[in-house]
DNA sequence: GCCGTTTTCGGCCCGACTGTTTTCAGTCG
């Protein structure tokens, strides 16, 4: 049984929990599915090295949990869930993901009307049934019948370099709104998730009338949500919901901070303040005098970490992985910059399936503040991308021989290859023609669906090759399209480390690869990596800034990533 | 049901918006 339906079940046992009432469990439930959802690894694997107690050893799941997971994953059914299913026979996974239906409305939903399901509950909408309900009306009822619709177009989460441009259009047009004085996107997209939900927009203005009107007659604005004085929430034309609020200078700072999230690491932050008596949410931190509150803070979350003790948390990080516990101790790492890079280490050009030429890439890499830029065209076996073989990438040697004479003194070009791994682990290009490049990217293309051990073993293989220096978007995901291959990360790190072979973080907003989570495991024990563009013309060059954010997010240093480093010394750090 | 540098009992984040109510429950983030 695989996390995604594991935490199904538990959420769904937290919402059933909710309809009965019962205190403080339901969010017990929920918090243990959103722990199980984000585990990078399958709990069936922590389950099959440690045990229960493994299990428990999940933050947010306990001793009873754990005994439920331990069920469900033996015998594929959970007893206490399927008594819970009997008592409400209501789809909860199904009709939760319809926006603005808890647990509470589906309850009376079912009591009232029978509704088990999306079927049943299209059935009363579509009866008018609903609007009759206590506590329902019309406006209810056109509310359910929206989320029903967008729920059939669009049901995900979108790369965040899919909706950048978006975001940053919204912002640029609530900038120009009279009466604004700043903008911010908070959210996930500021913390720079590789994926976002939906957006959210912070403002200060003296008119906040003016940016609410603003914000809600946007040309892309198929549905407005609500429409308040500090709130307002749409839903536009690509299915993304933007959240918009107005703050004022005060509290900036706090509303910065909670926006910004994760959920986890605001509530430990809350909690933190708690301790000490204080109280913190969106409009500041308090402490208590008499009857009322006396601010402490709330301009800037600079300050608001400083008063509550901690070194200032860069918004990459604020996931509650442990980053509080550091900054409690001002032991916080450097994370790397965004302007660090001085190299691309992975661009195609035409020579293979890229749109530009050589020269062009080298002078556009010059334009980004690069001081060096391999040329990795693919190898032979991927006909589709013309892939070069030994003599095509001899007769390429001698273009980049004139291009890099031409450009003396401002950017240098290496002979690179994004050389494609056989199934059996070999690489299709002969070790003579390797051992001349100055660098070898090693990437599979092929059987995707290989088990774990001959997966694993197959890029083992690649990697312990002497002319491979690195592991270019090492698992082959591809966001909302395709799962990574199936492959043992832990080991591939070891091999490297071993090895010292690089692995690549790739920058194209739906590869990512390496994800932040496996970004932290190697740079935790020293492997290094490479943020790469992985352009395939000039405009993907600046895709790197994606890979940095992912690299910042795996809380990587300067010091990991090889292409921040002088051109001899990141030379000098690849094999042979 | 979980959790712990005030711990193994007694806490558990908090406010805005909506729709339908005349004071609030439900949902969301």
């Amino acid at each position: 049984m695989r996390n995604e339906e594991i935490a199904k079940t538990l959420a769904a046992i937290g919402s059933f929990l909710e309809m009965d009432e019962v205190a403080f469990k339901p969010r017990a439930y929920a918090r243990a599915a959103e722990a199980i959802s984000n585990l990078e690894e399958e709990t069936s694997e922590i389950y099959k090295k440690g045990g229960i107690k493994a299990l428990e050893e999940i933050p947010g799941v306990g001793a009873s949990i754990a005994e439920k997971i331990e069920e469900l994953l033996k015998t594929g059914k959970l007893q206490y869930y399927e008594d819970l299913k009997k008592k409400h026979p209501i789809n909860v996974a199904e009709l939760s993901s319809i926006e603005g239906l808890g647990p509470k409305t589906m309850q009376l939903l079912y009591k009232k009307l029978g509704v088990k399901n999306l079927a049943g509950l299209e059935k009363a909408v579509k009866d008018g049934k609903i609007r009759k309900l206590p506590r329902f009306g019309q406006k209810s009822e056109e509310k359910i019948e929206k989320g029903i619709e967008a729920y059939h177009r669009h049901s995900g989460r979108f790369p965040i370099g899919e909706v950048a441009g978006l975001a940053e259009s919204i912002k640029d047009m609530l900038w120009k709104v009279p009466g604004v004085s700043r903008v911010d996107i908070a959210g996930s997209f500021r913390r720079r998730k590789e994926t976002v939900g939906d957006l959210d927009m912070l403002v200060i203005s003296t008119r906040p009338k003016a940016v609410m009107d603003a914000f809600i007659s946007q040309p892309d604005v198929i549905e407005v949500i609500a429409h308040g004085n500090t709130k307002s929430s749409v839903r536009l034309k690509i299915g993304i919901d933007v959240d918009l609020r107005v703050v004022n200078a005060e509290s900036y700072g706090a509303a910065l901070a909670y926006f910004t999230g994760s959920k986890p690491h605001n509530v430990a932050m809350r909690q933190m303040a708690q301790d000490k008596g204080w109280k913190l949410n969106e409009y500041g931190l308090f402490r208590k005098s008499g009857k009322g509150w006396i601010g402490l803070a709330g301009k800037t979350e600079e300050e608001i970490y400083e008063k509550l003790g901690l070194e200032y948390v860069p918004p990459e990080m604020r996931e509650d992985l442990g980053e509080l516990d550091l900054a409690a101790v001002h032991k916080l790492p450097r994370l790397i910059g965004y302007k660090d890079l001085v190299g691309d280490l992975q661009v195609q050009s035409n020579w293979t399936d890229g749109a530009n030429s050589i020269e062009e890439m080298a002078l556009a890499a010059e334009k980004m503040g690069y001081k060096y830029v391999a040329i990795t065209d693919h190898t032979k076996r991927l006909a589709m991308a013309h892939g070069l073989d030994e003599a095509g990438l001899a007769k390429q040697g001698v273009e980049i021989d004139r291009v890099n004479k031409k450009l003396k003194g401002r950017i240098k070009v290496l002979k690179g290859t994004e050389c494609d791994v056989l199934k059996d682990g070999t690489l299709d290009i002969s070790d003579k023609t390797l051992a001349k490049l100055d660098i070898v990217g090693v990437s599979i293309h092929s059987y995707f669906d290989l088990p774990l051990k001959e997966q694993t073993a197959r890029l083992e293989r690649a990697m312990r090759n002497p002319n491979a220096d690195i592991v270019f978007h090492p698992t082959c995901r591809l966001i909302n399209k395709r799962e990574p291959i199936s492959i043992d990360m832990d080991r591939v790190i070891k091999v490297a480390k071993e090895t010292g072979m690089v692995l690549e973080i790739d920058g194209i907003p739906d590869r990512l690869d390496l994800k932040d989570e496996y970004i932290r495991k190697a740079v935790e024990v020293g492997v290094k990596l490479s943020v790469d563009s992985d352009a395939h013309a000039i405009a993907h060059l600046p895709f790197a800034s994606y890979g940095l954010a992912q690299a910042r997010r795996g809380w990587a240093k300067r010091s990991d990533i090889v292409n921040t480093w002088p051109l001899e010394r990141m030379k000098k750090m690849l094999k042979s």
